[in-house]
DNA sequence: GCCAGATATATCGTATTACGATGTAATTCA
DNA sequence: TGAATTACATCGTAATACGATATATCTGGC
């Protein structure tokens, strides 16, 4: 009910230079994106299937990681999961290993295809992060500068 | 052919640092994400509506946008960004207005409702993206300092 | 003024994938 | 040992992006 000028809060309005701002971050990681995923199935790999192998890489390269921190690390269901982890291995990237010490868990480590596949993927996205990051960075910057709404 | 120790190029090998800020600038991106998913739906859209009705705003937000240029700026095929705009105009956020021009364009315009929610929306994403931004701005510096792969 | 081609939007069938609900095997601990 | 817990797996369903294609409108050359 109260009168258009203020939101409930006293919060300044939102100017169109902030929805300017938002739209062109969102602008810029739909670009991103859409770079990595064509450059994952130029390689024959679905998007979700070279982000999977990025978080195994970077978390878990040696060792191998269960299901369930894999999940938690890609935010999936456990049984999304599960489902991913069934198209990795079918695609000949990814190994599930009983646990010797638990044998309720899969460890989950990477074929040498995978490790080959993702360190080209790995170097063209640095080159594209390179081209993209300043313009990113400059656009949180603007928005993340004050902590309210934009100002002059 | 060549050994391992370095690719066909001349760039150095990549190393787990490379693989771990990679991992972890998907993580965050994933992080953000779903924030912002989260978001959406507690309002009653999907995450492809807020971002089309921020997408319509941040650009056109007075004279209305054609379905060519909104599946442009979507990064959608044309008929996937009539669909999504048929799910808009049913859900009461957006509508079509023929152009009296050229009537074989539809232009876009946002409804009220669409501008209140959005509005909601666009502070709580601000906060979010003060709260992000350090860490995001930190890893996209870390992996674009330097153009080649990880140094000392 | 007419029509071939171009442009803008729309429709239909299909495939992928994430999820809720649920099931099974292995482990833990009172 | 057996009830509860943990970890992984299966099945059916829903949402949505796409390719192929259709329809309506406009444009330029004659």
């Amino acid at each position: 009910m109260t009168d258009r000028p203020h939101a409930a809060d006293d919060s300044p309005e939102l100017e169109d230079r902030d929805y300017v701002a938002l739209a062109s971050f969102r602008h810029a990681l739909r670009h991103f994106l859409a770079f990595s995923e064509e450059a994952a199935r130029a390689v024959g790999m679905t998007p979700q299937q070279h982000q999977a192998i990025l978080a195994i890489r970077g978390l878990s390269p040696r060792e191998g990681m269960t299901i369930n921190d894999f999940a938690e690390r890609m935010l999936l269901k456990q049984h999304t999961a599960v489902e991913l982890v069934d198209r990795l291995e079918a695609a000949g990237l990814v190994r599930r290993a009983r646990d010797a010490g638990d044998r309720r868990r899969a460890l989950l480590t990477l074929t040498d295809r995978a490790g080959e596949l993702l360190e080209a993927l790995s170097r063209a996205h640095l080159a594209q992060i390179g081209r993209d990051a300043p313009q990113l960075i400059e656009i949180l910057q603007r928005m993340s500068r004050k902590d309210g709404p934009a100002r002059s």
